[in-house]
DNA sequence: TCTGGGGTCCTAGGACCC
DNA sequence: TCTGGGGTCCTAGGACCC
């Protein structure tokens, strides 16, 4: 058997066991740049708050109904997704965390007799007294089942108590007749849209397609989705791997013209995945960096470019990553947009003691001993306390976030004071 | 005025090999 | 007149997830 545990409304939960007056009370959290909305409580949900809302048309609705926002705290949501697979992972040694809010379990060697209900149960119990987060947990022979039972659990808490468990082919079927095709997990909004013109609405008449026929039109990405629905078991558990890809981007708060604007920008983004990188011992061999003009400025003129450069050599420096990202950014730049948004991305990895040498160009054997000297100041000192001089020296952080809240379970200072 | 960030996987097609 | 077969590797683009 496979269990799904998910957070409930994670970042508008975490926010809230620091706040507990906000009990029952709508709460909202918002990207970067406090953009648009990428968590909703309940309440906020039945107030009709749609996902990706922006922010400011949201404003006046936000004020009447009184609901709380904030800014994304990722420091907080973080730390307290540790301390809820810490505590989940008492429970199996097989356990793959899936995203920072939920995880898959897979649960062997238990008889017919045991009561998987109860281990629900004590499962939600814990976790919420423990870190004050509710969960959700649905229980079913394969992982795409297993899914499908943590939405009946989320959506019927009252009558299932948070648990939820298929496991006769009676509840497999009721089940899939009940899910929407779009609400599949792995069936996104380009697949459900083909599938809706075919007849398809529901994850049951999904799993009666020809298995060829799936393969053909989709992928056999869908095909293994569809057995596992089917409930023969084709999707396993996934070892935890490095990172294959890394990413550095933002939206910028106002719109960049010249080129040196975005030079400084490109840079520190550069900078930010050479940490990256170090910290999971890689080097990268080759880099990626875009930028984009604001795609909902319709009345501009837009740009969108990105390019992809392999390196000389494989590195993970600092001060080579920027020089190249400036490069590749100089090779795409055009005069005369408004720029919105831009990244860097660094792909193609090797691990730190396993480069391969060239002939005729190598990373500088310098900067290995040096970007240790900085990694190690920035950690002692704070971040950004050594930069590059192509770096922005005067402004650390540029990201509107105007309803923070602290830090509290990762920051000395931020730790909650107890009225006595 | 104001609209997020960070990932993974698969496929088709082209370039290349013998 | 008539021009093969089998394979690998790489990349861009598109789909998906949270």
């Amino acid at each position: 058997m496979f269990a799904l545990v998910d957070c409930n409304n994670f970042y508008a939960s975490c926010e809230r066991v620091f706040r507990p007056d906000l009990n029952e009370k709508p709460i909202v959290v918002l990207s970067n740049n406090d953009g648009c909305v990428i968590a909703r409580s309940n309440e906020a949900k039945a107030l009709g708050i749609p996902m990706g809302a922006p922010a400011f048309e949201y404003e006046k609705i936000f004020q009447q109904n009184n609901i709380q926002v904030f800014s994304a705290n990722f420091a907080l949501y973080g730390d307290m997704s540790q301390r809820v697979m810490n505590i989940l992972s008492e429970y199996t040694p097989n356990i793959e965390m899936y995203s920072i809010d939920e995880c898959f379990l897979q649960l062997t060697g238990f008889d017919a007799h045991f009561n998987l209900q109860q281990y629900g149960n004590t499962m939600c119990k814990k976790v919420l007294q423990y870190t004050g987060i509710p969960i959700s947990v649905g229980i079913a022979t394969t992982k795409s089942l297993s899914k499908v039972a943590n939405k009946i659990a989320k959506k019927y808490t009252k009558q299932t108590g948070g648990v939820y468990i298929i496991d006769n082919e009676e509840k497999r079927l009721k089940a899939l007749k009940w899910l929407k095709i779009e609400d599949v997990w792995g069936i996104g909004r380009q697949h459900s849209k083909r599938l809706h013109a075919i007849g398809i609405t529901t994850a049951f008449a999904f799993t009666q397609l020809d298995n060829a026929y799936v393969q053909k039109q989709f992928s056999i990405v869908e095909l293994r989705l569809k057995q596992d629905l089917q409930g023969i078991p084709t999707l396993g558990l996934e070892e935890v791997q490095a990172k294959k890809s890394i990413a550095t981007t933002r939206t910028f708060e106002n719109n960049y013209t010249t080129v040196e604007e975005l030079i400084e920008r490109i840079s520190t983004f550069a900078v930010s995945c050479a940490e990256k990188l170090r910290k999971q011992n890689a080097c990268c061999n080759s880099l990626m960096v875009f930028i984009h003009s604001n795609r909902h400025r319709k009345d501009l003129p837009q740009y969108n470019r990105s390019i992809v450069i392999k390196l000389p050599f494989a590195t993970n420096s600092t001060i080579e990553l920027a020089k190249f990202a400036v490069q590749a950014l100089k090779l795409i730049f055009k005069q005369g947009y408004a720029y919105k948004k831009a990244g860097v991305i660094v792909q193609d990895f090797v691990t730190e003691n396993n480069i391969q040498q060239t002939l005729f160009e190598n990373r500088n054997p310098k900067h290995i001993s040096l970007m240790k000297a900085i990694d190690q100041l920035n950690v002692n000192f704070g971040q950004q306390k050594i930069r590059l001089a192509s770096q922005d020296q005067k402004r650390v952080w540029k990201m509107k976030q105007e309803k923070l809240s602290p830090r509290y379970t990762t920051n000395l200072a931020d730790i909650i004071t107890v009225h006595t």
